[in-house]
DNA sequence: GTCTATATAATGATAGAC
DNA sequence: GTCTATCATTATATAGAC
């Protein structure tokens, strides 16, 4: 595998994770991915066999990207709850992409979870690396007993409202609910 | 168009209906449904010309659907707040099914939103219906000027917890979560 | 590594016998 | 109203030339 060839595949998987997000797994075919790219559907193969394998990729990749992203967040931000903070901030920074495509971890459960895909469980990998960052982050502002509690319901407001937002294509709502969220958090 | 065949449409749809909200909309075929229903998919084509037809009727049936239960649950509870407590309930009552599918509403909204498809305002017009009653009962208790900021409040807390919960398989968050929002209902 | 076929199955959809 | 047969298209996937 030289640098041409992992830089194709990464071409690959990042195409895919977008295709994902934005028409949904099931209704992204290799064609798709492929015209997206800019190969032909036929080279395709020599990097993935099935579908399966690409979203295996998309998943991996997801995931390491969550991980880097809440590294950098540890970096930046000291202080557990500036911490929390910046987690609901994401809704304010992504508005656009929430208000086409909604959340590209709760949708792509969400679907795989009808699906009753396999890697269904590999999807809920990327809630439980925020679960578990956000946990830390209330028990560093004292809610150690909370913490799972609490965790939870976050990543569950912040869903709500990246679901109500991209029904309503109302980018509104969302930095009303994003002001309050950052107003429970300050007054816990 | 005799009983006979009122009848076997309404089954076609009610099957859809089911399918929509279990495999979601992609990812049903006609198959699937004459399967379901139980009639060879050619007389399905007597019914329904096109997928998009069978579509319009399961968001026809689930809006009237809708309408018939909020004015059962006039009749039921004459008090705004009960009703609003009525309102969140809905998670209790259907939580195996939101463990195995999530929300019926939020899902399909979803879906149909990624794949910019024709009839997601009519998918839509679900929130509204339940957003409308809502707000008439957050005015009931007094919060006239807040109703509209409410009731989508409301409704994006229970996407959320539909949501996590189903990711999670995890009907213990739910019933946390609805006595958190019964409590927050209550010191309104 | 990349391309052009091509195999195979499933999809949405139609025609027409009964 | 119901069925069988069939069509056109698209999908995933493979074989093999270059």
């Amino acid at each position: 595998m030289g640098e041409k060839g992992e830089t194709n595949r990464q071409r690959i998987v990042q195409a895919a994770d977008d295709l994902f997000y934005q028409k949904g797994y099931e209704a992204t075919s290799f064609s798709d991915i492929a015209e997206a790219v800019g190969i032909a559907r036929g080279n395709f193969y020599y990097y993935f066999k099935t579908k399966n394998d690409i979203l295996v990729a998309v998943l991996q990749k997801r995931r390491d990207d969550i991980r880097a992203m809440l590294d950098e967040w540890d970096k930046e931000y000291p202080e557990p709850r500036a911490r929390l903070k910046r987690y609901i901030l994401i809704l304010v920074k992504s508005q656009s992409e929430i208000e086409n495509f909604g959340c590209p971890v709760g949708s792509l459960c969400t679907e795989l979870n009808k699906l009753r895909h396999a890697l269904h469980g590999e999807a809920t990998e990327m809630f439980e690396i925020f679960r578990l960052w956000l946990e830390k982050q209330f028990a560093g502002i004292g809610h150690k007993k909370d913490a799972h509690k609490l965790a939870l319901r976050l990543m569950a407001r912040c869903q709500g409202v990246s679901l109500i937002t991209s029904a309503y294509s109302d980018v509104d709502f969302l930095h009303r609910e994003v002001e309050e969220l950052q107003q429970w958090i300050e007054g816990l």
